[in-house]
DNA sequence: CTTGACCCTATACCTAGGTATATAGTTCAT
DNA sequence: ATGAACTATATACCTAGGTATAGGGTCAAG
């Protein structure tokens, strides 16, 4: 297999440069072998692994649980249950959030609903309701 | 009116001290009258001012927001109807962020109900849907 | 007159996820 | 053999919202 540049890895995977170099640093992504000159040279399916982070990511998880995944992934004791679990966990959080919001948006439109929309801010339904 | 100093503008808002010149620093509050040796001395309303600031971010808006909002207040200009635009974005703010949520949910809860939640990883239908 | 609880400034540190900059070495095509 | 394009390290910077620490001064009670 043919070993490819950091460049062609960050490009591949639709990332910047830095930003592969700072997952090395956090673990996400193994060390490569260098060339003698201290190039980095990647496996080529170096690039699903990149592309396995983003789309954590987008799935809403943040680097430090992606590494706790990648770490699991590597452990012989891991079964599909744990990274079941996790995803489930990981649903509940995002069903707080979405709780969390929602009341955020309720009580927002509530005073809203109250503001005629003009006159001074001195009866401002909006205003008021935050300062107590 | 008897002044107070940061300690009690602190506890009387449920905020730390340092909170206090944090907030200070970023404008959120007036900068206070001081005493001879440099104490800050606040009108007891203050504490209403930072409740607002509490209130406000539960609400959803951060402190850069809550600046605006408040040199919106002290415009002469400003009427209910100018707050009440502010509050409608950020209800819309909040909606694409439940949005982006619930896709994740969704995401997410697709691939676990694919999971058997046992076997070996090699077949993990969680771990296969990320690495696409 | 001293002790403890305040207060002051300045600066650094924290999480999260990077991006930017400075300085220097390497590789490849012309 | 030279210049563009790439790579390396180290360090600083960014947003957001603070918290912590160091090294002081002040105030009130006993």
């Amino acid at each position: 297999m043919k070993k490819i540049n950091i460049g062609e890895l960050a490009k591949g995977a639709d990332v910047g440069v830095q930003t592969i170099r700072y997952y090395e640093r956090r673990g996400l992504i193994p060390k490569p072998r260098r060339t003698d000159s201290g190039y980095r040279q990647y496996p080529p399916d170096t690039v699903t692994r990149v592309k396995f982070i983003k789309r954590a990511q987008e799935l809403g998880f943040s680097l430090k649980e992606i590494a706790e995944l990648t770490s699991l992934k590597s452990e012989e004791t891991t079964d599909c249950g744990d990274i079941k679990s996790v995803a489930e966990s990981k649903i509940t959080e995002i069903e707080n959030k979405i709780r969390t919001l929602r009341d955020m948006k309720k009580a927002l439109t509530k005073v809203v609903e109250i503001c005629q929309g003009q006159g001074p801010l001195t009866d401002c339904p909006i205003l008021e309701v935050m300062e107590t």
